[in-house]
RNA sequence: GCCCGCGUGGCGGAACUGGCAGACGCGCAGGACUUAAAAUCCUGUUGUAGCAAUACAGUACCGGUUCGAUUCCGGUCGCGGGCACCA
C-alpha cells in the first residue's frame, strides 16, 4: 500500500465523526474511564505542538481503554475568558465574543485534523452563559456559606493591564500577563476563603495518585507549619501582643520583638509612642516598596525601635524592646514575632544591626559568628535546660504555656486567601449587589446567569475600574432584599474560576437545572486520569480541588477529590534547545507537520521524541524518521503470507511487544512503546513475512498512536467494524520467551563472553555450558575458583583467585 | 538560603527490583539502485590501539559497599525546576 496519509486521514476522521464512535454513553454495564486533558485557552495563535503532546497521552490511553472494552469519556472544551483576548479586543476594537468564537472554531478545526478521539458532543466553553451560570452559582453557594469576604488591602496592581493581580499572578514583581512591574495599591478585594480548606487540601493528597514532586509542590504551596501562639504582655498597657513561633522552646532566648509596619498596635497606642514621626516615616517608606522589593533586600535589616512600648517575656518577666521592621509580614502569623537572635539568622542580623543582646539557649554553634539553627542541648532556659530533642522541648514548653494560660499550640499556612475579583470586562460578572441599607446582597439564584452586558469600550477606566462600571443600565438595579435603588458589583472573576469545575460540566453539559446530574456524576466521577503541565500544578489544580472539596461538603458532587491520577508532560523546546517563542522564531506549527507529513506522524513523533515528562528539543529529521516508520508499516501488507508454520522469532517478538506496549502506555513510557513497535517491524523485515493475523495484532498495537493508518489497514483486510473499537490484543506469557537465551558470563565481575543457555536451565547445566566456553575457560585456567554465581536467565559470574 | 529533580555516544534517548551499558530513532560514513540527484534499501557507527580476531578504558568527578554499580551510600562540580525575610 502506498502511504497516502492525506487521503487516509481525511477519510477516517470523517467516518469516525459520522458514526459517532467516540461519544461517551452515560450509564453502561461496561467499566468507565474518564480521561481528562487541560482544556486550551483559544488564543489567536492557534495550536502549539505542546498541546499535541499534552493531549496525545490521554488520547493513547483513551483509545487503548476503548479497545479494552471501557466506556470512555474523553472530552474537550475551551477556557475562553481572559486577558489576552480582551487585550486583543482593545487593540483591534473587535468584540471579545467574536474573537473567542473565531478562535474556538480555529482550534476545533485544528484538533480535528490531528484526529483526536474527543467526544465533540460535550464541548464546553467557559464564556457561554449557560456555562458561567453555574460558575456564578457555585460562587453564590460559597457566598451563602460564608466563604466569600471583602477586605481592603494593598494589592498587586499592574499599571499596564490596569488590573489587580493575585500573588501567584505577580511572582517576581512582574505581571504574569504583560511582564510590567507590579505596584502596590489599596483596593477593595473579594476573597475566597481557600485557607479554610488548607488542611483538607493537604490531607486529600494522600488519597490521590499524583507524582511525588507534584504532591510536594502542592504541600509547599499550602505551607503548613506547626508551632505555638504566645501572648506577650506590654509594660503598662492592658493589652497582649500575640506572636506565632515554630520554636516556642527558645522563649528564654527572646531579647526583642518585631511587629510588621502595618501592625494595628502602632495606631492604637500612637499617643504613648515617643518617636511617632520616625515610625511614620519608616512606614511610609515601606508602603512605597513593592512586595518584591521588600523580599529582595534580604540582607539589609531595617527598622525602628518603638519608644514608649516595652514587652515582657511571659516566662522570665524580663522587659524587652519592641521594633517595627519590614522583615515581618502582616500577612503571616499574627504580624508580630518574638526574636531569638541566637537561633534565627534574620533576628541575628537585626540584633547585630541594632545592638540588641543575643542569648544562647541551644548549645552547638558559635553565636559570636552566626545564628545556630541546629539541634543541641538547651541552656539558660530554666525548666527546659537539659532537653536535647526539639520535639520534647517544644512539647514541654507548650504544656507549660497552656497551663499558665499564656500560649497555645497552633498551626499556620503559607497559603493566602484567593483574591477573586478583576477589574476587567472579559470574565464572569460577580453576582453581588451593593445596597445602601442591606449591604452586600447576592443576586437571587433564579436570576442566574447574570449576563455580561454588551459594551463597545473594553478598556478599563483610568482609576482601575472595570469597564462594566461605565454601563449605567447594568450598574443601577434594585436590591433583591428591600427593593431600594442599589448598585451592582462591577468586577469580574479571575480566569481560574471557569477552569475550577469544567470537568464536572463535561459529564452533563446541557443540564439547565444543575451543574450536573448527580446520577451521572456518580457514574463518571472521579476523573480517572488527568494530564497537564507542571505550571498548573499549584494554581489551577489547588483552586479546582478547593472548589471540589467545597461542592462535596455541600452534597453537590459525590467524590472528595476530583482527580484520581495526575501526570505531567514535559515541554517541547525549539530545535535550538530554547523554549519556543515567537520572538526567537523557533516555533514549530503542528498544522505544518500535519500538512507535510501527516497527523499520524506528528502524533507518533511527539510521543517518541523523548521521556514524556522531560523537556525535549524538536528535531525535524527525527519527525521524518517517524514518517519512515509509518511508511514501512503501510508496506507490510505486501509480505503477508497465508502459508502456515509460524516463525518462533516473530512469535516471541510479537508477544513481548504486546506485553511491553500494554504496560508502557500505563506508565506514560510512550517513547519505549513506540520503540518496541519499531523493533518489531525490524524483526518482521528480517523474517521477511508475516501472517494476516500477526499483521492485525501489530496494527492494533499501533492504533492508539497512529489511528488513521491502523484503521486503513484494518479495513483493507476486509473488516467492516472499526479498529478503534476492536479488541486489544492479549499476550501469552509462555510465548514471550525463547527456548534458549543469551546470558553474559563474567569472571570477577568482568564480562568475558556471552553463552546461549536453555531458558530457566538448571544451575549445574548452565554453569558447565559457561565453563566450556573457550574464552571463559581461558580466563579461568590456572585460577582457584572461589564462588559461582548464577542469577537465572540474567548473569553468570565466576569469582576466582 | 531551603526543598525537589537531573548529569549516559555527534544528537534525542534506552537499560525491569543491583546483573551483557548505549535498545529505538536521528545524524554521519561506506555501498546498492539512478545518466545524476532526491527517495528507498543494505552495511557500519562509544572511545583508544590494531588489517583483524581482540585488548584496554568508559554512564560529570573523587571515594565506599558488593561476586557484580548508570542503578545503593558519602563527598565535589555542573544544570534545571519550585519556594523564599513564612517567624
Amino acid at each position: 500500500m502506498r502511504y497516502n496519509f492525506k487521503q487516509i486521514e481525511q477519510k477516517w476522521q470523517k467516518e469516525w465523526d459520522e458514526k459517532k464512535i467516540f461519544q461517551a454513553q452515560d450509564f453502561s454495564d461496561k467499566p468507565k474511564f474518564y480521561g481528562l486533558v487541560e482544556f486550551p485557552y483559544p488564543s489567536g495563535a492557534g495550536m502549539h505542538v505542546g498541546h499535541i503532546k499534552a493531549y496525545s497521552s490521554i488520547e493513547v490511553v483513551a483509545r487503548k481503554r476503548r479497545m479494552q472494552g471501557y466506556n470512555v469519556l474523553f472530552p474537550i472544551g475551551f477556557d475562553a475568558f481572559g486577558l489576552p483576548t480582551e487585550n486583543y479586543a482593545v487593540k483591534t476594537n473587535t468584540h471579545p465574543r467574536i474573537i473567542t468564537d473565531t478562535n474556538i472554531e480555529k482550534f476545533s478545526n485544528q484538533l480535528r485534523k490531528v484526529g483526536f478521539s474527543f467526544d465533540w458532543s460535550r464541548v464546553v466553553d467557559t464564556t457561554d452563559e449557560k456555562y458561567y451560570k453555574w460558575t456564578q452559582w457555585i460562587f453564590l453557594k460559597m457566598f451563602e456559606k460564608g466563604l466569600v469576604f471583602r477586605d481592603n488591602a494593598l494589592v498587586n496592581y499592574c499599571p499596564h493591564c490596569k488590573v489587580v493581580l493575585s500573588n501567584e499572578d505577580s511572582q517576581g514583581g512582574k505581571c504574569d500577563i504583560c511582564h510590567s512591574d507590579v505596584i502596590q495599591k489599596p483596593k477593595t478585594v473579594w476573597y475566597l476563603k481557600i485557607t479554610e480548606y488548607a488542611d483538607k487540601l493537604l490531607q486529600g493528597l494522600s488519597d490521590v495518585d499524583y507524582p511525588d514532586n507534584v504532591k510536594q509542590q502542592q504541600e509547599n504551596w499550602i505551607g503548613k507549619s506547626t508551632g505555638a501562639f504566645v501572648d506577650f504582655s506590654l509594660d503598662g498597657i492592658d493589652e497582649k501582643l500575640q506572636i506565632y513561633t515554630t520554636r516556642p522552646d527558645t522563649l528564654f532566648g527572646v531579647t526583642f520583638m518585631v511587629i510588621a509596619p502595618e501592625h494595628p498596635l502602632i495606631d492604637k497606642y500612637a499617643d504613648r509612642i515617643g518617636n511617632m514621626d520616625a515610625i511614620e516615616n519608616y512606614r511610609n517608606e515601606c508602603a512605597k516598596k513593592t512586595e518584591f522589593e521588600r523580599t529582595q533586600l534580604v540582607k539589609d535589616k531595617t527598622g525602628v525601635k518603638i519608644e514608649g512600648i516595652e514587652a515582657i517575656n511571659p516566662l522570665n518577666g524580663k522587659k524587652i524592646p519592641v521594633f517595627i521592621a519590614d522583615y515581618v509580614m502582616m500577612g503571616y502569623g499574627t504580624g508580630a514575632i518574638m526574636a531569638v537572635p541566637a537561633h534565627d539568622q534574620r533576628d541575628y542580623d537585626f540584633a547585630k544591626a541594632f545592638g540588641v543582646d543575643i542569648i544562647e539557649v541551644i548549645k552547638g554553634g558559635d553565636i559570636t559568628k552566626e545564628a545556630y539553627t541546629g539541634d543541641g542541648e538547651m541552656v539558660n532556659s530554666d525548666f527546659l535546660n537539659g532537653f536535647t530533642n526539639k520535639k520534647d522541648s517544644i512539647a514541654k514548653v507548650i504544656e507549660e504555656l497552656t497551663k499558665r494560660g499564656i500560649g497555645t499550640a497552633g498551626v499556620q499556612f503559607k497559603m493566602k486567601d484567593w483574591a477573586f475579583n478583576r477589574q476587567r470586562y472579559w470574565g464572569e460578572p460577580i453576582p453581588l449587589i451593593h445596597c445602601p441599607s442591606c449591604g452586600v446582597v447576592p443576586v437571587p439564584y433564579e436570576e442566574l446567569p447574570l449576563i455580561l452586558p454588551n459594551v463597545e469600550q473594553f478598556e478599563p477606566g483610568e482609576d482601575g475600574q472595570s469597564p462594566l462600571a461605565k454601563i449605567e443600565s447594568y450598574v443601577n438595579c434594585k436590591c433583591p432584599k428591600c427593593g431600594a435603588d442599589a448598585k451592582r458589583e462591577t468586577d469580574t472573576m479571575p480566569q481560574w474560576a471557569g477552569s475550577s469545575w469544567y470537568f464536572l460540566r463535561y459529564i452533563d453539559p446541557n443540564n439547565d437545572n444543575a451543574l450536573a446530574d448527580m446520577e451521572k456524576l456518580k457514574y463518571w466521577m472521579p476523573v480517572d486520569w488527568y494530564n497537564g503541565g507542571m505550571e498548573h500544578v499549584t494554581r489551577h489544580m489547588i483552586y479546582s480541588r478547593f472548589w471540589h472539596h467545597f461542592l462535596y461538603d455541600q452534597g453537590i458532587v459525590n467524590t472528595k477529590e476530583p482527580y484520581a491520577k495526575r501526570t505531567i508532560q514535559g515541554l517541547i523546546l525549539g530545535p535550538d534547545g530554547d523554549k519556543m517563542s515567537k520572538s526567537k522564531g523557533n516555533v514549530v506549527d503542528p498544522l505544518d507537520i500535519v500538512e507535510e507529513l501527516g497527523a499520524d506522524t506528528l502524533r507518533v513523533y511527539v510521543l517518541f521524541m523523548g521521556d514524556y515528562g522531560a523537556a525535549t528539543p524538536w528535531n525535524d529529521s527525527s519527525v521524518r524518521g517517524c514518517k519512515r516508520f509509518l511508511e514501512r508499516v503501510a508496506s507490510l501488507e505486501e509480505i503477508v503470507t497465508e502459508e502456515k508454520g509460524e516463525t518462533k522469532e516473530l512469535t516471541v517478538a510479537l508477544h513481548k511487544a504486546i506485553k511491553k506496549v500494554s504496560s508502557d502506555i500505563e506508565e506514560t513510557k510512550f517513547n519505549t512503546a513506540i520503540a518496541t513497535l519499531m523493533s518489531l517491524i525490524n524483526t518482521i523485515t528480517k523474517v521477511g513475512k508475516l501472517t494476516g493475523e500477526e499483521l492485525e495484532i501489530f496494527i492494533k498495537l499501533l492504533a492508539p498512536f497512529a489511528p488513521h493508518l491502523a484503521e486503513e489497514i484494518w479495513h483493507n483486510r476486509g473488516h467492516e467494524d472499526f479498529i478503534a473499537l476492536a479488541q486489544w490484543p492479549a499476550y501469552d506469557e509462555s510465548k514471550t520467551v525463547e527456548d534458549n537465551i543469551e546470558v553474559g558470563v563474567q569472571v570477577n565481575g568482568k564480562l568475558k563472553n556471552t553463552v546461549s543457555i536453555p531458558f530457566n536451565g538448571e544451575k549445574d547445566e548452565v554453569l558447565s555450558i559457561a565453563k566450556s566456553d573457550e574464552k571463559v575457560a581461558a580466563a579461568l585456567a590456572g585460577k582457584n575458583l572461589v564462588k559461582e554465581i548464577y542469577v537465572p536467565n540474567k548473569i553468570i559470574n565466576f569469582v576466582v583467585k
